[in-house]
DNA sequence: AAACTAAGTTCATTTTTCGAACTTATTGAC
DNA sequence: GTCAATAAGTTCGAAAAATGAACTTAGTTT
């Protein structure tokens, strides 16, 4: 089985994976997640190799993960998210979550979520879909963070 | 920049993809959540080529991702999780989740999440930390659902 | 004794990825 | 107005990874 066919393993994490499963379109939502991006930003950014990239955008803009606008009175444009793949907001923060436990030493960026009102700490957890605790995803800021270590 | 090096981009995100971001470790992790598997077991479920396979299952011991016990009496070979993959366990769900609703039609297998003692609904969400509201993680239930499209 | 199973390994082919150079059009500097 | 720089790709050859099928090795079953 290949890994572009193994969606008819009917399983919802399998379809997932194979929409977002290679090596760096995960990462391309991540860096647009901070606002749209221009294809040279995204480049610099990530280090991937131009070809690829345009590539991967040209997928994801079909795929209708990213929008391709073009900027006013100039040959640029910007990439922005979809509400698809705004959605994917959680997953990619259950992995930094788990970077971030596992990483060792535990310095370099750390990414904290709170609550944009009250400055809380917030976190994804398991919790009862009737309980109404739960605080909305537009109602959350996400900071990354440098940690270094000082003597 | 290669893919192998791109865990310096100091991200919590990059971090966890260099080590579980290629197209089979999720899955595999996947099947294991499931509970302890033999090499036989994985390969049939997932599709993997045999070669593909034991070289993730090789790295992926070494990663203390899996562990390898021998079955008492037999040649054969147990893997299971660790408690580092274990804790993948909040990003896996998100994964389904986003799967689940952005696969069209939705029917096929579901995953669905309880609460262990009171059946109640469990989802992933963003909560107050001190809110207290949490589900443990073992203790709650995760159960695959087939759903047919019916006349 | 012959066939079967489990857990890999080997190997040739195909597919992806990489990295560097090239293109084409626009903008900014002098 | 000309020259260099920038933006968004495209092209291409080399290297790396994935695929699929056959092979190995040892113990087990018929």
């Amino acid at each position: 089985m290949s890994v572009q066919t193994y969606t008819r393993q009917d399983c919802p994490v399998a379809h997932t994976l194979s929409v977002v499963g290679d090596q760096w379109t995960l990462l391309i939502i991540r860096d647009v997640l901070g606002g749209p991006k221009r294809f040279d930003e995204l480049q610099n950014g990530l280090g991937i190799s131009r070809n690829l990239l345009a590539q991967r955008l040209k997928r994801m803009v079909e795929a209708d993960l990213l929008a391709r606008r073009p900027i006013p009175d100039s040959r640029r444009f910007t990439y922005s998210l979809t509400p698809k793949a705004l959605e994917l907001r959680p997953a990619i923060l259950a992995l930094a979550e788990w970077g971030q436990k596992w990483r060792q030493p535990e310095v370099g960026t750390q990414v904290e979520i709170t609550e944009k009102d009250t400055g809380e700490a917030v976190g994804l957890r398991y919790c009862r879909l009737s309980d109404g605790q739960e605080v909305k995803s537009d109602a959350i800021r996400v900071r990354r963070i440098r940690v270094d270590e000082t003597g």
